[in-house]
DNA sequence: TCAATTTCTTGTCCTAGTTCAATGGATTGA
DNA sequence: TCAATCCATTGAACTAGGACAAGAAATTGA
């Protein structure tokens, strides 16, 4: 008894399940079993730079937590202005919530900014692995409600605050974007030109 | 059986519930029952006109389904400005869902624009229908993804359209809300100063 | 390695939207 | 009912940020 459950942390966390693991075990405490059947439905995959996860129009049969790697989620509009809507890093879990569970085409592009180790469920994997483990509800309904409070914090910032605090509130929150990713996406996520963000990292250097 | 069935019926669409229990239905299928059961755990309130349902600091205890009337979700920042994040009329929910599920305080204001009639759950009734019906997870669920995309709609429109288009968008959107709210209020939502949207709609006007 | 491409910077000119102030109209409430 | 407040409009002066252009720097890839 006392090996078994050595093991079985020993194994849990080290294999390449480790990190998932803990990101799970924010929301709602799990067995090493229940762990496992988690780790048992999901498919790891590893994407090149610069490939599509989801382009606009097709349906999102996933929901991946990125193990290694950082993605970017944007949006075309009618003009086509492109709008970074979220940069995802280690940790963080990517994917049109929408189009998945509605089943009905994305208006985003997931792509990748680097190669990427991603864990993904799809519709089927997702749905028994809550049938099996209805406590895993309560980690997707908190993913869900940390976007959708993030959603908030962000349209305040983009309404309320000019673009040099938008842009240092970017670095404070999220410090190792910028070196990993085209500061012409950050100004597109900000929603101001490239060539102002350029200005008004100029302004602040002087300083 | 026939009879037990039609007074069912009878009963809850002429109830004051048919509202929100039309509501409901729309994400998940549910017997006269299991309704009659949400129905009882239900807290059916009236405020007049400019009363606060939550203010900043207090801890979120309600979600609610709005029977009648209208209210306004804002939020001041550090220097005092406000952002209208949502009006809610009939058939709608209000509520902060983060400070509701986390127990912690609200960054929000909820204030009636009119007399309501609001139909509350609390925690702990929340709680008891979720665990008696688990099905309701599902409708909960999919309010969530709902606001979440239409957050996100919002962001991709405050940030890469011109203000008459906001203004236009809205209205078509929300066809109603202006004729039942202060136009500034308009303004704080789309992100733009009074002044501007009153010029906005001069020019509009002249066409 | 070096050409090709992508990204970043800087400058100039321009415009959408802001701020402030003044006025008049509409609501509210005692 | 009439004052008080709140609300919408208009105008004039200003500014944050955009659009365009051209060059420099950095990355990429064969």
């Amino acid at each position: 008894m006392y090996f078994a459950s050595f093991w079985d942390n020993f194994y849990y966390f080290t294999s390449m399940f480790e990190n998932i693991n803990r990101n799970v075990s924010k929301s709602a405490v799990f067995t090493q079993k229940e762990l496992a059947r988690m780790n048992e439905l999901l498919q790891v995959k590893t994407f090149p730079k610069k490939t599509y996860l989801l382009q606009e129009g097709e349906i999102c049969n996933f929901e991946g937590y990125i193990n290694k790697g950082c993605v970017r989620t944007y949006y075309i509009d009618e003009n086509g202005f492109e709008v970074t809507l979220m940069f995802s890093i280690e940790d963080w879990w990517v994917g049109d919530v929408l189009s998945f569970y509605e089943q009905k085409p994305s208006n985003f592009f997931i792509e990748t900014l680097e190669e990427c180790e991603v864990m993904l469920f799809n519709p089927v994997t997702k749905e028994m692995l809550l049938a099996e483990i209805p406590k895993f509800e309560r980690v997707f309904r908190m993913m869900m409600q940390r976007s959708l409070a993030s959603m908030v914090n962000r349209l305040v910032t983009t309404i309320s605050k000019p673009a040099q605090e938008k842009y240092l509130e970017f670095i404070r929150k999220y410090p190792t974007i910028p070196q990993r990713v085209p500061q012409h996406y950050i100004a597109s996520y900000l929603g101001i030109s490239p060539e102002f963000l350029s200005k008004v990292r100029a302004k602040l250097a002087k300083k």
